[in-house]
DNA sequence: CTGTTAGCGCTTTCAT
DNA sequence: ATGAAAGCGCTAACAG
C-alpha cells in the first residue's frame, strides 16, 4: 500500500479511502490511484485490515462429518452464501468427535473469525454454556439452545424433528404397523432425541406402549444402519416397520434386509430422513421425511449475518418445515403386502 | 497479551517466549506466566502473528461441489490432514464457474493463506499459467502442469486417468463389447481428458475406430448422466456398453435405462469411475475405477507442506493409482447374457 | 478533500 | 535470561 500510496503521490489514507471506497475523494485522484492500485495489482492484506477493525470477514463452520450428504449439502449452503455476502468461510470437520469439537472451536476464535456456524453440535449443555457466552456471533443448526440464559448473540436454525418423527411413525401406524422399532443415530444428537421424542408420542397416541428395546442408537452412517438392523432384526423378528435417524442408516437397513432375505416393505418397511439424493436412488426408493440441508444452510448464514450487522445483537430462532415423502420402502398403500 | 504481561510482571517478549516455547526463559518464570495465562484465559491472536510473521497457518481449498461425494470425501482428507498439522483451511466451493473460481482464489490470497490446493481446476492454462506463479505455494489436485515452465512452489497429486480409462475399456472390449460410448463429464476437466485418451488408445489398439459420436459431455451428475444417456442411447441404439466420466454419471445411466426398459448389464454394460460409497449400493452395483479420494487428500496436504517447511521449495508430482473394481454393472462373465 | 498520528496484537532484532 | 524499540499493513480519529 506505501507502494501505491508513493507512486500515487498521495497519502495512505488516500489510498486507503480509494480501496474501501468510502470518505471524501475528488473524482480525479480516485481514478488515478485506482490507476496505480491496477498497474501495481495492489491488493490490501485481509489480515492486515482484520487487526485494524477488528473484523476479518471469515465464518467458521463446524461439522461432524463433511463426507455425509446431508453436511455436504448444508456446508455447500453456507458456502454459497458466504460467497455471496463476501464472507470466507473456514470449514472444520469434527469427526463426530466432542473433544475435537471444542479444540476447533478454540482454533476457530484464534483466528478471529466473526462468528461461527456450529451444526448438528455433539456438545454437551454444559459445554456449550461455557463456550457460546465468550462468542459475538454464533448460530447453532439442529439443536435447540438451553432455555434459561437468553443470549442475543446465538441464534438457531432447525427443523421440527419431533413433528418428522410423529409424522414418520404416524404413516406406518395408519398401515397396520404396530411393532415399530427405532435406529436412533448419534446418542448426542439433538435431533435424534427430538425424533425419538415423536416416535414415542405418536406410539404412545396410538396406544401402544413404545419398548425402549426398539430403540437402538447407531452410528449416523450406511454401515453403522447395517449394524445395528442385524442386531435389531435378531433380537426382534416381530418388528415390521423401522424409522430411521436418517437415510445413511435407512440405506444400511436395506442392505440388511438383503443379505437376510428379508422384502422390503413386504417384510419390513423402512422410512429415512433428510431426503439426500441418495434416498431416491437406492432399491427400492425410500419414504423418507425430506430436510431442506441447502437452505439450512443458506438461512443459518443469513442469521448469522443479522446479528453481526446489527448494532446490540439480533439472534432469531428459525424453525424450517419438514416434508414426507412416500416412496417404496414404506408405501401409502400395501397391495402388494395383501396380495 | 499486555494484560498477561502486567499481570505476570513481565515483559511482553518474555510472554510471547512462553507462548511460543522458544527463546530463553527460567522455568520458573515460564512456570508462572503460564500460570497467568490461564488465569486470564488468555488466546494468542491467529491474525496479529499473522501478520507479523507473515505464516497464517491456513490453507484455502477450492472444489468444484463440495456436495458431489468425490470432492467431499477428498475435502474430509484435507481437513483431517490439516488439523493434524495444526492448519485451518478455508473452503471455497466454486460451482463449476472458473470465473467464480478466479475470484475465490483472489480472496484466499487477500486472506494470505500460506498456500492452496486447488482440486479438479476448470481453469484454463493459460489462467493457470497467469494465477499460480504469484503464489508461495500450491498444490493440484487432478490436473497436470504445463510441461513449459517448472515452477519449484507448486506440485501435483493425480490418478493416472489414462490408464483408468484404459482398463475400463479392456474390460468392456474383453467380454465383447465393440460399440462402446463414453460419457466424458466437465469439458474443462483434466481428469476428463485423460480418460478420453485412456478410451480411445485402447479402442485403437483393439482396432476399433473411436467414433466420435459415441463420446459425449455432460454435467458431471446424476442428471447429467441421465440426460446423456437419453441422447445417446436414442442416437446410437447399437451401443452396448458405456464408459462414463464417474460414478454419478454411471448412476444417472442406470435410471435412464430403467425408464427405457433396458437391462443392466445385459442390454448395456455400465461402468463408472472413482467408486464412490453410493457405487456399491445401486442396483445393479457400479463395475467402476476406485479413486482413493481421501488419500488424494491427505497426500496433497503433506505435498503442500513440503513445499512450505523446504526452503526454496520443493514440489512434487505424485501419481496415486487407481483400481478396477468390479461388480454386476459390468461383471467379469456374461453367463445372464449368454443364458 | 487530504494528510498526520497513533495503534490493532504480535514478533523480530538488538541490547542489557 | 529478559527487555526496549521498531515494524508487519492497515484504519480510526483528528487536523488542516
Amino acid at each position: 500500500m506505501a507502494d501505491v500510496a508513493r507512486e500515487a503521490g498521495v497519502s495512505l489514507m488516500t489510498v486507503s479511502r480509494v480501496v474501501n471506497n468510502k470518505g471524501n475523494v475528488s473524482t480525479e485522484t480516485k481514478q488515478h490511484v485506482q490507476d496505480v492500485i491496477e498497474l501495481l495489482d495492489f491488493r490490501p492484506s485481509g489480515i492486515a485490515r482484520g487487526l485494524a477493525t477488528d473484523q476479518t470477514q471469515t465464518i467458521g463452520l463446524v461439522v461432524p462429518d463433511v463426507e455425509n450428504p446431508f453436511f455436504s449439502a448444508v456446508t455447500r449452503g453456507v458456502e454459497n452464501a458466504a460467497y455471496t455476502e463476501g464472507y470466507n468461510v473456514f470449514l472444520c470437520n469434527t469427526e463426530e468427535n466432542p473433544n475435537r469439537e471444542l479444540t476447533v472451536l478454540q482454533s476457530l476464535e484464534d483466528n478471529r473469525v466473526d462468528g461461527f456456524i456450529l451444526c448438528s453440535t455433539r456438545l454437551t449443555e454444559k459445554q456449550l454454556e461455557e463456550v457460546l457466552p465468550r462468542q459475538s456471533a454464533a448460530v447453532l443448526i439442529n439443536r435447540k439452545l438451553p432455555t434459561k440464559p437468553s443470549w442475543s448473540q446465538v441464534g438457531t436454525v432447525r427443523i421440527d424433528d419431533t413433528k418428522s418423527g410423529r409424522v414418520a411413525v404416524r404413516h406406518l401406524l395408519n398401515f397396520g404397523h404396530r411393532a415399530i422399532g427405532f435406529l436412533s443415530g448419534s446418542q448426542n444428537s439433538s435431533s435424534g432425541h427430538g425424533r425419538l421424542r415423536g416416535y414415542q408420542t405418536e406410539l404412545e397416541k396410538a396406544g401402544i406402549d413404545p419398548k425402549s428395546d426398539y430403540t437402538l442408537p447407531c452410528q449416523p452412517t450406511v454401515s453403522g444402519g447395517y449394524l445395528a438392523a442385524i442386531q435389531l432384526i435378531n433380537r426382534h423378528p416381530e418388528i415390521t416397520a423401522v424409522y430411521c435417524y436418517n437415510d445413511l442408516v435407512a440405506v444400511g437397513v436395506l442392505q440388511a434386509c438383503n443379505e437376510t432375505g428379508r422384502r422390503v416393505p413386504i417384510d419390513l418397511a423402512v422410512v429415512g430422513n433428510d431426503d439426500i439424493p441418495l434416498a431416491a436412488i437406492v432399491t427400492p426408493p425410500l419414504t423418507t421425511c425430506r430436510v431442506p440441508c441447502y437452505e439450512l444452510g443458506t438461512q443459518v448464514v443469513c442469521a448469522l449475518l443479522n446479528i453481526l450487522n446489527q448494532p446490540d445483537g439480533f439472534s432469531q430462532d428459525i424453525v424450517l418445515q419438514s416434508e414426507f415423502i412416500v416412496r417404496a420402502s414404506a408405501p401409502r398403500t400395501y397391495q402388494e403386502h395383501e396380495s
